[in-house]
RNA sequence: GGGCGGUUAGCUCAGUUGGCUAGAGCGCAUCCUUGACGUGGAUGAGGCCAUAGGUUCAAGUCCUAUACCGCCCACCA
């Protein structure tokens, strides 16, 4: 009983023959896009939906593994959802990077030995735009290739014109509210990088210190430790806790000393943050160089002197200092006090050094002026869909961000990120949104003289001049889940798929990005961003080290998908990965998939090539051991249908595979070689239609993990009609 | 200093509300196979589930300590 077998089927399967072709075909559908379902009729116009976005790459170069594994879980789910009947919205997008790219662009320039100034603003921004737009189509072409079901005629940029209204709308509105206030404040700046950043975009590096021990003059009554000599000839002040004996008596005395050359003027303090029992008790105030003095400061009306500027270098008059960088400084005050005496201690301690996430520039503390958005100041939330929050109540920006995850309106998956997001938001400041660089959305302010205009347009009349800086990039990634639904218009769009349904990214961008999305939806629109978080955890390399451009071990997918397939990679990357868990991704594992591919490819093969189809078309009686084998699947179906609605992708994946070689092809198939080759025809006929309904069902419910093979496996069988997809197929478990 | 994870077979990791005679992949050993597939099949070796207490009829799973490893946060000058 030979039958016609497919050509395609003769030889093993190759990913390469068919993986272009098959996404072509599913974006020619139109169906990644559900309006275009809705019209064809494969989908209901009132179906509910299931949206989310594409958390935007940035564009700066080429996909990693991380992005490949936030694909992978998204088209899952997506594709699932769609099967299952729902409006499924995905939308894709890339984000400009602000600091990145520039930095980026900077770079390649300065090889050129073109510094950006030379070339100006406009002409830079050009090279910068260049660059993002080729950046952009390498990552398309990569998401592509990892089969997402992205609707690209819903594509955005963070930096593009719908989302640059947006933000200067959301600016405007929020300038209004009071929420986003220009100030004089001490910021994180970065000298490499020439611009402030973020709290969130400091990180911390352990390292070895001097801590010096001295007077400021041989009178001075109280000694002062401190790791930055340089800064005290900034100080102002001296701060004791109030209660400590030792210095009690001195509080509110004052001193004049000469230090290295630099006239300072000395007032004791009493401060309660003070830890008596650290160094001598006793801090020198830097209240122009240090966050900390600076609110000692504002407590005791202290003078400010700034005495580093932003490339890090003194601006005192003394010659011995002047122009010196900070590190050089420190060591003519350090030989200074030696030779005078002053030097009481010195010794190595342990601390930490806050560097610049993006340029690895060591961050310098500087007052200046800034724009924030103020996270504390109470205003009057117009509309809101927050549980335990109505309409014109009166709220702050922390309070409904916390509102948020306590209500339930927004869950994390897995639990304990709500510990995490909680933390961060109870040691929340002001965020700082300025940034002194060129590329991104040039901050909607204008000033003539000492008027000020914020809008979101230019002022008319001649003379404005808009502020330099542009905002933090995460300012408008926060919009992401409504600017790409085409607020501040009141769209269908968001009616219809906001908020969005599930948000997922890795976990490392809970507080730059998620907790900031929050902030932004729960403000402009009274509604949560999203109602569940999914995180996943790092992609390492098979050592279990982070992949990262520098180190030089990351590996661009595609690299992985030219040698096992995207199936294989996609499967590699969820068999086993726990959400919030690192992953340790070795070539092995993607080559285990790849041959789990070509398993499903020849058990297909094997099942028509023995099927009549004739046999097929209505469902004969079963012998025992088949209706068993059927309940047995059916029983399967359902449990990984279960195991997908609770988000267990490691866990379904992995069903998937152990039911399909292990169940399917080493026990239904090799137990039927004998019926199917004898005389006995009820049952050859029983075990043809099982077999072929099992293959049929499991090519189904593996498409979500496997799309390619799945959708050219279906478009193969017998019984698929001419140009159906597998894609919209609905899936066979309610 | 605060918080959060991890510790299960040689390696990488699963183990959902406590029921496990503890699993998978890779690796390893032995054997088999000329028609779905050697990118295969069969069998097997290999684990006091970090340690010590506790709760329970029952603990890898819950509780309390301890030890290592990792991550995040924090103004300790």
């Amino acid at each position: 009983m030979e039958h016609d077998i497919p050509e395609e089927l003769l030889s093993p399967y190759n990913p390469h023959d068919t993986e272009e072709t098959t996404y072509d075909r599913w974006r020619a559908s139109g169906y990644f896009h559900p309006e275009t379902q809705i019209e064809h009729g494969t989908l209901p116009p009132d179906a509910p939906s299931f949206s989310m976005v594409l958390p935007p790459p940035n564009v700066t170069g080429v996909l990693h593994d991380g992005h490949a594994l936030t694909i992978t879980i998204e088209d899952i789910m997506i594709r699932y959802k769609r099967m299952r009947g729902y409006r499924a919205l995905w939308i894709p997008g890339t984000d400009h990077a602000a600091i990145a790219t520039q930095s980026k662009v900077e770079k390649q320039l300065d090889k050129e030995g073109v510094k950006k100034q030379d070339i100006g603003r406009e002409k830079f921004l050009e090279k910068v735009q260049a660059f993002a737009l080729e950046s952009q189509s390498t990552i398309q072409n990569q998401i592509r290739r990892m089969g997402a079901s992205v609707d690209w005629e819903r594509e955005a940029f963070t930096l593009d014109e719908k989302r640059q209204r947006a933000v200067y709308t959301a600016f405007k509105r929020m300038f209004d509210d009071g929420l986003i206030y220009r100030g004089h404040r001490i910021v994180n700046w970065d000298p490499k990088g020439r611009t402030t950043v973020s709290d969130d975009e400091v990180e911390h590096e352990e390292g070895s210190a001097t801590l010096y021990t001295f007077r400021y003059s041989p009178d001075f009554p109280i000694p002062v430790a401190t790791t930055r000599l340089e800064t005290k000839v900034g100080d102002t002040a001296v701060a004791v806790h109030p209660e400590d004996e030792r210095y009690r008596q001195y509080i509110g005395q004052e001193f004049d000393v000469s230090f290295c050359g630099v006239d300072l003027h000395i007032k004791i303090v009493g401060d309660e943050a003070v830890d008596p029992a650290f160094g001598t008790g006793a801090v020198g105030v830097t209240p122009a160089h240090s966050q900390t003095d600076w609110e000692i400061a504002e407590r005791h009306n202290l003078q400010m002197v700034q005495v580093i500027d932003e490339r890090a270098r003194m601006m005192v008059q003394d010659e011995r200092l002047a122009e010196k960088k900070t590190g050089e400084a420190r060591e003519v005050i350090a030989d200074w006090l030696r030779d005078n005496n002053l030097l009481e201690n010195e010794e190595t301690v342990e601390h930490n050094i806050s560097k610049a996430q993006r340029s690895g520039g060591v961050i310098e503390p500087l007052p200046k002026i800034q724009w924030f958005i103020d996270v504390n100041k109470e205003f009057t939330l117009p509309r809101s869909n927050l549980t335990g929050i109505s309409g014109g109540e009166t709220v702050t920006l922390k309070g409904l961000m916390r509102a948020a995850v306590e209500s339930g309106d927004i869950r994390f998956i897995p639990e304990r990120f709500t510990k995490n997001y909680f933390n961060w938001i109870n040691n929340l400041r002001d965020w700082c949104i300025s940034r002194q660089i060129w590329y991104g959305h040039r901050i909607p302010v204008w000033y003539r003289g000492e008027e000020i205009s914020v809008d979101t347009q230019p002022p008319k009349g001649g003379g404005w001049e808009q502020d330099p800086d542009t905002l933090d990039t995460w300012f408008s990634s926060g919009l992401w889940t409504f600017s790409t639904l085409g607020w501040p218009d009141e769209t269908d769009d968001l009616k219809i798929y906001h908020p969005t349904s599930m948000l997922e990214t890795g976990h490392d961008i809970l507080f730059f990005w998620i907790a900031r999305m929050v902030l932004m939806s729960t403000y402009h629109l009274g509604e949560v961003p999203f109602k569940t978080v999914y995180l996943h955890g790092m992609v390492r390399d098979a050592k279990g080290e982070k992949m990262s451009k520098s180190k030089g071990n990351a590996i661009d997918p595609i690299e992985e998908i030219e040698k096992f397939g995207t199936d294989a990679l996609r499967m590699a990357l969820i068999v086993g990965n726990t959400p919030g868990t690192d992953l340790s991704l070795s070539e092995n594992k993607i080559k285990a998939y790849k041959h789990f591919a070509n398993k499903i490819w020849n058990a297909t093969r094997f099942v028509i090539s023995n099927v009549d189809t004739d046999n097929l078309k209505e469902k004969p009686s079963l012998t025992e051991a088949d209706r068993t084998r059927l309940d047995e699947f059916q029983q399967f179906s359902k449990t990984v249908t279960k195991e997908l609605d609770a988000y267990h992708l490691h866990i379904a994946s992995e069903k998937l595979y152990d039911y399909f070689w292990h169940t399917f092809a080493d026990g239904i198939i090799e137990e039927r070689k004998e019926i199917l080759n004898g005389t006995d025809e009820t049952a050859k006929a029983s075990a043809q239609w099982l077999l072929y309904h099992i293959l049929h069902e499991s090519i189904i419910l593996l498409h979500p993990f496997m799309p390619f093979i799945t959708e050219t496996i279906w478009s193969l069988l017998p019984t698929t009609p001419t140009d159906d997809l597998l894609m919209v197929r609905s899936w066979p478990v309610e």
